[in-house]
RNA sequence: GGGCCUGUAGCUCAGGUGGUUAGAGCGCACGCCUGAUAAGCGUGAGGUCCGAGGUUCAACUCCUCGCAGGCCCA
């Protein structure tokens, strides 16, 4: 027999198994790989080996490539990577083409905040630059100059994107990418905009948008939010007339009299006033309805000191507006709902608006769900142009739209009092106003914060903006049908957050009043806005144009613009609208316009279309995951494989088609917060840089920290600390598994080979690792399948930590010290096959650290090998179920020694153990494993007729609730009031019957689990009937055994501080008291062994050895060693 | 104000068609092991499962109402 020290031959040449580097080394093992990846291109064979498997269609939601990447888009990237390498192993053809957002606003700003430099450096003065708006710089500084900077703008972080990308291990194709801005791209958006016209989805109307009217711009909501500030602001109470005899046309809806309360001692009102609220008076010059809340009890007060005038407004608002002691001074005349007052019309505050030629109703009470009662009088004041509720209560009540106020936000020049002014500024002037026509109940101050222009901080006005519109709502039933067919993860997100959000939807406006997008391809007719064509190719545009666009031809403003021809109907010329369109639109589009769809690929489309997977951020919900499906949805089936709803077929009560969503499945994941739980941002510095802990911890630990930590559609606090302790002790263990143990010994000598045992040859507990194996490959694949990633990665980590490395390996370790015996080689062939499995259910995970491994173990990528076995092997649950019960055993046998304070070195004579009776068979072969874990020298596995047992009885009471109900806990205690005996006779066939009150009944099986207890002097650890009870008697015998081993453990310490390595060869003097010594002279062979000693010399050592003492459990031994040349 | 989510041990998180000892890891205390060693293993102590009502023989689990935190929307 050979040995080699373990060092020697693990830096030698002729090593099969390289050994991992050392700890710390995640990043440099991480390096190597992605070179090797780089130059075998890795990622392209992959698809080519299963370039005519079944596709499985992954959609990449395009970032915005101009802002570094953080930490939450390695998360979002790694749950995209994930499931698409497990399909993959899979043995599906997973496309992974990459896309870039490249049009919209957050690319303008960035180019904008570099402007004021580029103009200066043109001679412009500083405060001619000052003076300009936003708008006004672009303009001057070109729109053809400034789109090309920002085409230039969207690439400046493309290579951290793509370097970010790579360096986690995310799997796409760069080379193909698609990219928003691209002619060809911009085609497909157009022709997708043209279907949608020609099916009347594409429309143009008002809407009510943030608008700066200095920069003449409307501004994102994301613009509004970073320009809110504490403003002082008129807060103006107005008290408006109602017209008698008014109401909603139905008999006895007008508006009952306030004096008509029962024994009311008040005169019928000659007035009735109306209280209403605003912190805009000078929106009240554009009034055209007021707003009640239909459910809200309103009040009719007037004065106690007689006064033949009454005020109405809501009850809860009545102590906030008149004073909490209003009951003094106010008599309540009358009480009602909201509804009450709907339909009854009013006299407007001002009258410097015709409504003359204008449609519509006005100076009417509505109801309106959104009026509140936390401010104000309880009822709004609506002006259509100038909010957003206030629009939508016009749109709803037919209400009529005006808007005396220009671009500039001032009133007209012609107008009475406030003519020319800017609409804040006139404020005042119409307070004044107001008061002389004795409307004005109180006028104070409020301070709100109120949204402002973060470029010039103007106050923003609501303002109705013309724009272009998809109507979404006339598909809402479509949106809603296809997004039922989605599989969500997590399903609230779906059916909660975004089906909510589907059924309140409204009009998608499309059209922005900017430079940098996809031209919205609308050409109107300028002598009739009617007329309008929109064109859905670039031949069309040639073609209605007249002009050859030729090879330079740029889709994007300023150019496309010049393209005008002679309206068709004879008169007029066709230019295109300014408008670009929302940079929404095109990343919704992006599942045809990727492919050039409908001019080029239209087959590639049918095989790619729709999407088995996306994966996005929550944040998405409204963004991405609402454009791919209104898009979608629009279009039907001018896209393949997109059937629209269909009408229930007559008389077969089959629905068809089915209508298909444009993603089969999601997996939505929620935020990346800071260590403690806190949102990252600029401001609070606790942004985790990605490039720090990556090669920190190396990007498999982050990537299973990310997926592992909790369910991914949860906020998670990404915390260094938790990498630590969770996933890089994951990684270490299995890595101490192959370098520790596996490849340290198997270069020994071992490599598969036919030689190896079958498995069903070798030992119990190699046959249950490879049966757990089994178990976890097909749970592992099957949670994948369910887009489970997190209890995927939890269930493979704990196998290789619990049951691999904790069990497994531990209990077979001596196994590996040899390479020879068949039992060797079982375990060899046993831990390879497990390795190599483990590496291939981890690879979607961590896919550097698992294809390394298979590597060394295979010879090929793990990225290449199948997911899941062809043939896994026998699977025997028996087993696995009996050796649950040994390690449920030895647990209980590690307590029971701990009770006895002997330490586990110390031989002991024998366990009893017992577990359930249907089990005891399961276990029986197994006991040699608790001997050796728990170092006894017999396992009795106690029967119920062994005097050691006692049966007891654990009432089921999910059985017998079902019988007794109401009296089940007296039930209960009657079964567990069995005795031993009756107990026996029970299992042995008796019926046994328990009564309660009246009640006698037979009891079932399934009424009672019997237990089994073991008595006497033993240490008993006892658990769900399982018990474990040892025998702490130390017989001399054992007392010398335990000696020898002790003294073997502290002289293998000594041995390995000395310096000597596996392969010396020592001698070793021992001297020691008599009792001591006979210990030890009796197990001198093993020591010796065990030692790896040529000799061990009874006495003391001869002059010039070193002497050593040791303790020996109370004796002292002194012993000395020397190497054996 | 609305929608959705979360609240379980000091920390991070599991779990449960409602069933009587609520789990894991880390941390802590104690101990073991020493041919995986700048490793490995165990035992133990920690919980009114956010609060209050309700349904039920039985609620941590279901219902209602709150409280606290988060996200999105207004």
């Amino acid at each position: 027999m050979r040995r080699v020290g373990a060092r020697v031959t693990a830096v030698g040449s002729e090593r099969r198994f390289r050994l991992l580097p050392p700890d710390g080394g995640a990043n440099a093992l991480e390096d190597e790989l992605l070179a090797k990846w780089r130059e075998e291109g890795l990622f392209a064979r992959t698809l080519e080996a299963h370039a005519d498997a079944p596709p499985w269609v992954f959609f990449e939601g395009p970032p915005t490539a101009n802002g570094r990447p953080g930490i939450h888009h390695v998360f979002a990237r790694t749950i995209k990577d994930l499931f698409c390498r497990h399909r993959a192993m899979k043995g599906h053809f997973v496309l992974r083409k990459a896309g870039w957002d490249t049009h919209g606003l957050p690319v303008e700003i960035e180019v904008e905040k570099q402007l004021p430099a580029l103009l200066k450096a043109r001679g412009m003065s500083d405060d001619e630059i000052a003076r300009y708006s936003g708008k006004q710089l672009i303009e001057a500084f070109g729109v053809e100059e400034f789109n090309r900077l920002c085409r230039e703008s969207v690439w400046k972080y493309q290579g951290d994107w793509e370097r970010l990308s790579e360096r986690i291990g995310y799997w796409l194709d760069y080379d193909n990418a698609y990219v928003t801005y691209t002619n060809d791209y911009i085609e497909s958006v157009w022709w997708a905009l043209a279907t949608l016209h020609d099916k009347r989805y594409l429309t143009r109307g008002h809407k009510i948008l943030p608008y700066c009217p200095r920069c003449g711009t409307t501004l994102s909501s994301h613009e509004v939010a970073l320009g809110y500030q504490d403003v002082s602001d008129p807060s103006v109470y107005i008290a408006l007339d109602l017209k008698p005899g008014t109401g909603n046309g139905e008999p006895g809806t007008e508006l009952p009299l306030g004096g008509t309360v029962p024994g009311s001692r008040f005169p019928v009102p000659s007035r009735r006033r109306i209280l209403v609220w605003t912190t805009t008076p000078w929106t009240l010059v554009s009034n055209v309805a007021l707003a009640v809340h239909p459910e809200l009890d309103y009040v009719e007060l007037q004065k106690k000191t007689g006064s033949d005038s009454t005020i109405i407004l809501a009850e809860a608002r009545a102590g906030a507006v008149l004073g909490d002691d209003y009951r003094d001074r106010w008599e309540r005349v009358g009480r009602f709902p909201g509804t009450m007052l709907v339909g009854t019309r009013y006299q407007r505050p001002l009258d410097w608006v015709s409504f003359d030629g204008v449609d519509g109703d006005h100076g009417v009470i509505v109801g309106e769900e959104f009026v509140s009662a936390e401010d104000g009088s309880g009822v709004v004041h609506i002006a259509p142009a100038f909010g957003a509720d206030d629009y939508e209560a016009g749109q709803r009540h037919g209400l009529a739209f005006v808007q005396p106020v220009n671009a500039r936000g001032e009133f007209p020049a012609d107008m009475p009092v406030v003519g020319g002014q800017f609409v804040k500024k006139a404020d005042p002037l119409i307070i004044e106003e107001l008061g002389r026509r004795d409307v004005l109940w109180k006028a104070g101050t409020l301070l709100h914060a109120y949204p402002h222009c973060w470029r010039c901080g103007t106050p923003l006005l609501y303002y109705a903006r013309a724009s272009w519109f998809i109507t979404t709502t006339a598909i809402k039933d479509e949106m809603l049908a296809r997004n039922a067919r989605v599989d969500w993860h997590p399903p609230e997100v779906g059916a909660g957050r975004f089906g909510e959000w589907l059924e309140n939807n409204i009009d998608w406006a499309i059209s922005r009043d900017r430079y940098w997008g996809t031209p919205l391809p609308v050409w109107v007719n300028d002598e009739d806005p009617t007329e309008i064509e929109v064109i859905g190719s670039f031949a069309a545009l040639a073609d209605r144009s007249g002009v050859s666009l030729g090879e330079d031809f740029d889709a994007h403003k300023p150019f496309i613009d010049r393209y005008t021809w002679p309206a068709r109907s004879g008169r007029g010329t066709m230019r295109r609208v300014p408008e670009v369109i929302d940079a929404w639109f095109d990343s919704g589009a992006m599942s045809f316009a990727q492919w050039h769809y409908p001019f080029e690929n239209r087959e590639t489309l049918a095989k790619q279309y729709p999407a088995d997977f996306i994966a996005e951020g929550v944040d998405q919900t409204r963004g991405w995951f609402y454009s791919l499906l209104a898009i979608a949805s629009g279009l039907g089936s001018v896209l393949p494989n997109n059937e629209p709803l269909g009408e229930r077929e007559p008389g077969t009560g089959s629905q068809f088609p089915v209508p298909v969503s444009p993603y089969k499945a999601v997996v939505v994941n929620d935020l990346v917060l800071d260590a403690h739980g806190v949102k990252m941002s600029k401001r609070l510095g606790n942004i985790v840089d990605p490039w720090t802990v990556i090669p920190k911890y190396g990007a498999d630990a982050v990537r299973l920290f990310l997926i592992s930590s909790s369910q991914v559609w949860k906020p998670r606090a990404f915390d260094e600390a938790q990498i630590r302790e969770g996933v890089t002790q994951f990684l270490v263990t299995l890595k101490n598994v192959y370098s520790g143990m596996f490849a340290l010994y198997a270069n020994f000598g071992w490599e598969p080979s036919a030689l190896d045992p079958a498995p069903a040859d070798r030992p119990a507990i190699d046959r249950w690792m490879l049966s757990r194996l089994a178990t976890v490959e097909a749970d592992v694949d099957a949670l994948l399948v369910a887009f489970d990633a997190t209890a995927a990665a939890r269930t493979l980590m704990s196998f290789v930590v619990d049951d691999v490395s904790n069990w497994y390996v531990r209990r077979s370790r001596a196994r590996f010290y040899e390479v020879t015996s068949p039992d060797n080689r079982a375990a060899f062939a046993t831990l390879h096959e497990v390795l190599v499995v483990t590496a291939r259910l981890l690879a979607p995970l961590a896919p550097f650290l698992s294809d390394w491994l298979h590597r060394e173990l295979t010879g090929i990528s793990v990225h290449l090998a199948p997911y899941r076995r062809a043939d896994p092997g026998p699977s025997d649950p028996a087993l696995e179920r009996g050796m649950c019960e040994i390690r449920t055993l030895a647990r209980l046998g590690r307590a029971a020694r701990e009770e006895t304070a002997i330490k586990v070195r110390q031989p002991l004579s024998r366990l009893v153990c017992v577990v359930p009776q249907a089990l005891a068979a399961d276990v029986g072969s197994l006991s040699d494993l608790l001997e050796a874990e728990l170092n006894v020298k017999r396992v009795d596995l106690a029967s119920s007729s062994d005097s050691l047992v006692t049966l007891y009885a654990k009432p089921n009471f999910r059985s017998l609730g079902k019988k007794f109900g109401k009296n089940t806990p007296l039930a209960a205690q009657a079964v567990a009031a069995f005795t031993s005996d009756e107990l026996r006779s029970f299992e042995h066939g008796q019926p046994l019957a328990i009564s309660v009150g009246n009640d006698s009944r037979t009891l079932d099986h399934e009424d009672v689990s019997i237990l089994r207890r073991a008595t006497g002097a033993l240490a008993v650890k006892e658990e769900n009937g399982r018990v474990a009870a040892i025998d702490p008697t130390i017989t001399p015998e054992l007392r010398r055994e335990g000696i020898a081993r002790e003294l073997v453990s502290q002289l293998q310490r000594l041995r390995r501080d000395l310096g000597f390595v596996v392969s010396d060869r020592i001698r070793v003097w021992i001297a020691a008291p008599a009792e001591t010594y006979e210990a030890i002279s009796e197990h001198a062979g093993w020591i010796a062994n065990e030692l790896l000693a040529r000799e061990i010399v009874a006495g003391e050592a001869p002059a010039g050895q070193q002497v050593h003492e040791l303790d020996l459990d109370g004796s002292t031994v002194r012993a000395a060693l020397s190497k054996e040349l």
